[in-house]
DNA sequence: TGACTAATGTAATAACATCACATATCGAGA
DNA sequence: TCTCGATATGTGATGTTATTACATTAGTCA
């Protein structure tokens, strides 16, 4: 069972922001919101995203170049499957699950192909539930 | 059965450009490798990049903000399913693959949530056996 | 012809991300 | 306590990716 991190000051101003926000963010967007807090460079979001990553606190959705607080509170211990992401083209929510089928099937297909994974994306764009019916 | 589709003059530089190169390649080195044909705006690869996705016959690798021509010589008929990329990160090789299982679970996640999907990334990035063993 | 649509050319700008270098903060030992 | 090393931070400049806006050209068809 994982502790939780110690953030830096930065790094948990950048995860507040995150936790805050309705979906996802792009870093710039992150920027100005904290430039109360004293932010004026993007290196400052860029560099405390780079951290929160590792920790496995904030996920990074490649196809919208943009940030989200991890929706579960899982321990980061080893061994979870790949998460995959349901992003609402209309309202921005971002629906987080993992399957432990498509983990297998794609563990499956690397080690079948000699191909060592080390990061794997899985984004689902579209329309959610609540925007498709209003 | 589709039949080819007719390309403009842009579109074809591009596909051509994207059919000889080794792996993928950004929209920026496209441009570069087509200054000799007369491109000198980055517009001029995007759209003709906008209409080749359209066709089914260029990828965009969310992942690595790179294009790569189609691998497979399939009709763009209806009813294929999701494809998955294997990005190796040492060669930049790209790895094409389709799976039922993956795609059948992610259409079961998202019909079960009302998801209306529309497009849907699977990029698996790590070290290909080539590069593994090397 | 005229009018409509698709494709193209070009410059400017927006959006996203990193490099390079200086400075500060903090803990582990001498 | 002092000093060293590692980590974090501040800041400007730059690099990379993508779009907006507007003008022009080319093809289609009534």
């Amino acid at each position: 069972m994982t502790t939780a991190h110690e953030l830096t000051k930065n790094q948990a101003l950048v995860f507040n922001t995150l936790s805050r926000a309705e979906g996802p963010l792009s870093a710039y967007t992150i920027l100005d919101q904290l430039r109360g807090d004293g932010f004026r460079a993007p290196l400052q979001v860029y560099r405390a995203l780079e951290k929160l990553l590792d920790y496995g606190m904030v996920h990074r959705l490649e196809s919208i170049n943009a940030f989200v607080a991890c929706a579960h509170p899982h321990n980061h211990s080893h061994n979870h499957g790949m998460i995959a992401f349901a992003i609402c083209e209309k309202c921005g929510q971002v629906s987080e699950f993992s399957d432990d089928v498509i983990t297998q099937r794609v563990r499956e297909w690397t080690s079948q192909n000699g191909f060592k994974q080390t990061k794997t994306t899985i984004e689902i764009r579209g329309v959610c539930a609540a925007c498709g019916t209003a």
